[in-house]
DNA sequence: CATGAATGAGCGTTCATTCAT
DNA sequence: TATGAATGAACGCTCATTCAT
């Protein structure tokens, strides 16, 4: 009797992990709506009742999903970027290549993605996206942008919409990709997009004359 | 009975336009799996079974909608863009400009906001757009940069990439507003999104030493 | 084609009639919990979906067969009783006749069996019953015997507990019969009861002449 | 660790009593279709398994209820009634006054009531109650009425009908109360309808020398 | 053309019961 | 004995689609 014996797994605590990733396979193969209970528990290899044992509905799967996914997000400490003291420019280049390599696991691609897909039909969920990640990132990157304005070290931009500016080429870049399947033809190309993309933005943002890109 | 008469106006040709517009307004209100084919017929004016006249299909009443919008932007030469000789800064303003119009008019919203909604669950919807939309747009956005690089005209950048960084912040301005509801405090504020959108984007692709916006 | 055509009753107004009668014999048969939606609509000649166009619940069933039996009754003059001028022992013989012959009806029997099984389960449904039929009747019976009471054609008994001597027998009779199978030889015999009833009702069971109470 | 340590009380064999109060509690509180197996546990302070230890399934628990309450009775010499020598309106008044008692405290009331709930979806239980109970005592009654006008010191009734006469008031009073909340200003007032009761059970409605029936 | 009554497959959820520990 | 995690059959309700009128 081994350790993935079923009998063993019977009491195992990742009970609810698992339900949630296979949910997450499930609901990003077919959509949440198109998604029956059943098949979700099927993938993770219980029955029926047992997710109800775990998850109060079908819709606590999907903020499951999300909850899990942000929370990383929401406990990294995202605001020290706006305490930074050196050039701006460094701490979005990191921002940037964080996302990166983020969007470049595929694993890590699907919860956005499943946000992404659903989101308009969960208020619930898009309010909690919008406090826990949102409302972290884009405050601290709006700050760190009036920061670099004020300092001399950006040129006299907006710096709330500069945000866009920052973030707005690589999720356009995702979106054509994954919902269009718009993609170069290497692939997703994460790494030309970015390096494009902070070339044009730091030439875009830095004083006339501007230094090299960090 | 005169013109106006409801009787009569129920004979016009204009019927499958009243029934796509009734569809667009209750997807847009309530997504599409939660919308009752019936409330589109009350909608509309008419009974349940009059809708299944003129479309096979609650999914056809989704095709309808799009491809009917796609249709002046699939005749429209977009890509006489590709053939503009002079400054390729000023195309491109053009249609930043014109996108800014358009998302302008909450009417002009809805269906590009219910395509982004439910366009994962209809993949040949997507595909009608890929087609028909960005197969067109960006190819032609991607030709006009190519050639302002090869002019010298714009800094040596990767036109396939940059046409990410011309719409990706118009992108991610929408979407933060329609998606999240966060937008500026005095509303949408397009103006102020795309004027400094131009400000840091032709900044960053035009050559160094590079002139006023046109 | 004639009149029992499927066809032709399809848009008969008797439908919700139709499928009260099916939901109270199901019920009748199995209870309200152990019927399945489905049988109900078996028995009416329908489907499932039809019985929920027309009553939105299977609790809206049970209601709609209380309402219906309870119509007649709640609009029927129960109060001229009160206004009876002469020996109010005669109005009480005739609501005991009255009684009896509604009761000799199974088909009337039918439908306060249902209410005593599942009453406990519907507080709705009391309080219906309570206002529209027991508030009614018992009101009434109480001013009879205490106008009989105060034109010395009664003996001084007390008005409000007196309706329970009058109907309390019958009820009894009645559920012993129904509930428990407890009847007599002849059957329900309740020409046998109403006689004896009455006649200890308005005579006592003690010889002419009788002591006190002991 | 002392006596009234919960390990020590656990093993009681007061076990099975307690799961039967508790499931009268809750049965009574919410019905027992209603009632979850789940709370009848809780309430008695064990685990779901440990219910299913000491009753093979939920309706075991409604039969446990019954059977416990009605044993007493069972065993109670009922029968000794009929072999009283004297004025049966004695012993006659005796029961109902032992019913009056037993109906005052509520915690008598718990199981009529419930048996009068759900009996008819317990048809094991009717039978139980019928025999136990209701064949001991109904057939005590009978014989002693039919004693009492054979001897001459009742009036030639009916004596099975009578039966009716004796405990319908009861039954219908208290029915009135707990079913449809229909109870007299100061109460439950069962000495007042005891009173009443007798008064006219014993002597009638009609004043001394009264007319034929109507 | 238009209606709307009727259909019935489909799915989320519940809960009594079991059984490995 | 006692536990409580796991099961899975069962059922109420919805709604896209059809079709007789």
């Amino acid at each position: 009797m081994n350790n993935t014996d079923k009998k063993f797994r019977r009491r195992a605590e990742a009970r609810p992990d698992e339900m949630l990733d296979a949910a997450l396979a499930v609901f990003s193969e077919k959509g949440f709506a198109a998604t029956k209970v059943d098949e979700v528990a099927r993938r993770a290899g219980v029955s029926k009742g047992t997710v109800y044992l775990y998850f109060p509905s079908k819709e606590a799967l999907m903020e499951g999903i999300v909850r899990r996914a942000v929370a990383p997000i929401a406990e990294r400490a995202v605001p020290d970027m706006a305490q930074f003291e050196g050039d701006p420019r460094l701490p979005i280049a990191m921002l940037v290549h964080t996302l990166q390599n983020l969007l470049s696991d595929p694993n890590n691609l699907a919860v956005p993605r499943l946000i992404l897909r659903e989101i308009m039909n969960f208020p619930a969920i898009a309010e909690l996206y919008r406090r826990e990640v949102l409302g972290k990132v884009i405050p601290a990157l709006t700050a760190l942008v009036a920061r670099g304005v004020a300092s001399g070290q950006l040129r006299k931009v907006d710096p709330e919409m500069t945000v866009r500016s920052i973030v707005g080429p690589i999720v356009a870049h995702v979106a054509l990709s994954e919902v269009f399947g718009m993609r170069p033809e290497e692939g997703l190309a994460l790494d030309r997009l970015v390096e494009n993309h902070l070339d044009i933005l730091f030439h875009g943002i830095s004083p006339a004359g501007g230094e090299e890109t960090p």
